[in-house]
DNA sequence: ATGAAAGCGCTAACAA
DNA sequence: TTGTTAGCGCTTTCAT
């Protein structure tokens, strides 16, 4: 019996006999024999190995993503690599070139990268890496890409606190990625179509991070007139920011200040003022973009690049009140629609 | 210029001259030469790979502690795999042998296996996998292990409870896991030393979830006499659940009861009832682990295992009341000592 | 249908 | 100090 023999069992060729195949898969069972991924994959060029950069696993978001991605790759046999960039593009790419190296079979990323800055990524995927964009597009880089529509998720959200008869609502507008310049697009859009003004001073320069939100609705609740009476966050960590700003400064929500958030992410339950948010599902991010990637990895012949938009959905709670924008606090019951949120949180 | 030399000068034999050691280098900075670890793996049965296995990395405290050791890996030229257990021993199993397989340097495992149950950890330990148990101990498992004290978690938080001047504490009792039986073995001690009985019925079974936190208090709220005043939680989760089921009645926190968690991982500040918990550190937690299992990978001689073990810490909110038990609600002003939480939650 | 030969990119041992 | 030879465990031709 020689290795030759064995290596064909093991990849399923046809050119091998039922009765030998049999007797090999026996002595394999009876051994426990495991082929070696690193000799493998020295010959192959495919290590069975999948990578993802996130801006920070410890960010619920991300590390609902990441858990879904392992979910699938675990099932399909691959295993996944992890990295954080910490929103430091030189760390995203060593990372990058870390994976590259190990000859990941394929990456996922949530580039910290503005807009525009991702010929880096481009190169890449060039010169042979199977990428695959994660939540952050980058419309010059080919490759697939798994999203949502962000000015739907800004349009939902502002839409929403109009018709709850806001007139000055301003925007805690996030960094330079598409996400958050897309859900900027949203909330233009909407009060463009209602007719109301834009005023540039309502649209206060802040990052994705809770602190960040917090000290933006600070500026904000120190300008005079005219006063604004709702906020769009850009993301769920900088509403609960604002919350806290408003709270401090001895100001409520949503009699005071109307507010939404976008992912839904926070335990909105249990707040002390539950968030209205836009979501979409996570889950459901992780699985697709999994199998997209696999599906192209496992592919004889390179698939065309996709890009795939999973729907946002409003998810009325309390930040934002009744119909009148500024009298009760009253919750709008949730919908029939099933919640987004599968998230069960545990452990120690 | 032969390729022995090359692989020489990259890792810095001294059996080279200073001449060609910077010829060689000058030569791979300028054709951008990278050494495939795979090859390398494959003679030396090093990879630069470290692997993880929690039972879920959407769960804060978990990704705390990733994203901790996959800084300090990275920083130390190391990739981290990572692995979701889900709670199924076979998962984990998998997930471990999958990590041998590639070859990994060294494994984390936060176990989902029961006290006693860990004899297979101990076999792939003498297998010669480089492990370390991250949280959850094994004391027959011999290798490195990282995690609190959990006895004196729930001694902390059953004292803080008895302080207040409660004398029926139920406890929410965690899994077959080192560090549910240590909370509960803390919390049976303070009941001890005040000479408080310990009534088996206020001892709820419950797992480490949400869900399962919910469901027990809502058990233990059907219950009649002789009610309890105060409840202390296996973790926070579980903890936000009793919140849940105790809002739900129609009763209030602390007023009708006192609860409190372990971890801190909770978004305390926001929430309705401030969470009073026993919290350690997780960031510590993930470097100090790196740096166990990498100053073990690296060095020439095995290091006997080492047990670390992070000092917890109560963490009063307004979940339990002010001294009288069942009366205000004011909490207590947080001390002066410097909260654990480096938490700063962002994006997507 | 089976296997011998060659080689993936590296390092360890040894010779020069 | 340098380079030659061998081999890590696999897969890929290409004979048989």
């Amino acid at each position: 019996l020689s290795k030759v023999t064995v290596s064909k069992v093991i990849n399923n060729r046809p050119d091998i006999g039922q009765e030998t195949k049999e007797r090999v898969l026996a002595k394999i069972a009876e051994l426990g024999y495991v082929p070696n991924p690193l000799a493998r994959g020295l010959v192959t060029g495919r290590t069975g190995t999948l990578g993802i950069v996130v801006p920070d696993l410890s960010i619920l978001f991300f590390s609902e993503i990441a858990r879904s991605i392992e979910s699938v790759a675990a099932k399909r046999g691959y295993c996944l690599l992890i990295g954080n960039s910490e929103e430091d593009p030189a760390k995203e790419w060593n990372h990058l070139k870390a994976f590259r190296q190990h000859r990941a079979d394929g990456i996922f990323v949530a580039s910290v990268l503005s807009v525009g800055q991702g010929e880096s990524l481009d190169r890449l995927q060039k010169e042979g890496a199977r990428m695959l964009l994660l939540d952050r597009i980058h419309p010059e880089v080919h490759c697939h890409q798994v999203g949502t529509d962000d000015e739907k998720v800004g349009w939902l959200a502002t839409e929403h606190l109009i018709r709850l008869g806001h007139k000055r609502i301003a925007h805690l507008l996030g960094p330079s990625v598409s996400t958050a310049i897309g859900r900027m697009r949203g909330y233009q859009k909407a009060l463009d179509e209602h007719g109301l003004a834009l005023n540039p001073a309502w649209m206060v320069p802040c990052g994705f991070l809770q602190s960040e939100g917090y000290a933006a609705m600070q500026r904000l609740l120190e300008r005079r007139e005219p006063r604004v009476t709702a906020v769009f966050a850009s993301n769920d960590p900088v509403a609960v920011g604002a919350l806290q700003a408003i709270a401090e400064a001895g100001l409520r929500v949503p009699d005071d200040y109307a507010v939404v958030g976008a992912g839904d992410t926070v335990q909105a339950d249990l707040l002390k003022v539950p968030l209205t948010s836009v979501g979409w599902d996570r889950g459901k991010m992780g699985k697709k973009a999994a199998e997209l990637m696999l599906n192209q990895i496992e592919s004889e012949h390179p698939l065309p690049p996709q890009r795939l938009v999973l729907e946002p959905l409003l998810l009325v709670r309390a930040s934002c009140g009744e119909l009148t924008g500024s009298g009760v606090a009253a919750p709008k019951p949730r919908r029939g629609r099933k919640s987004l949120r599968r998230q069960e949180a545990g452990c120690p």
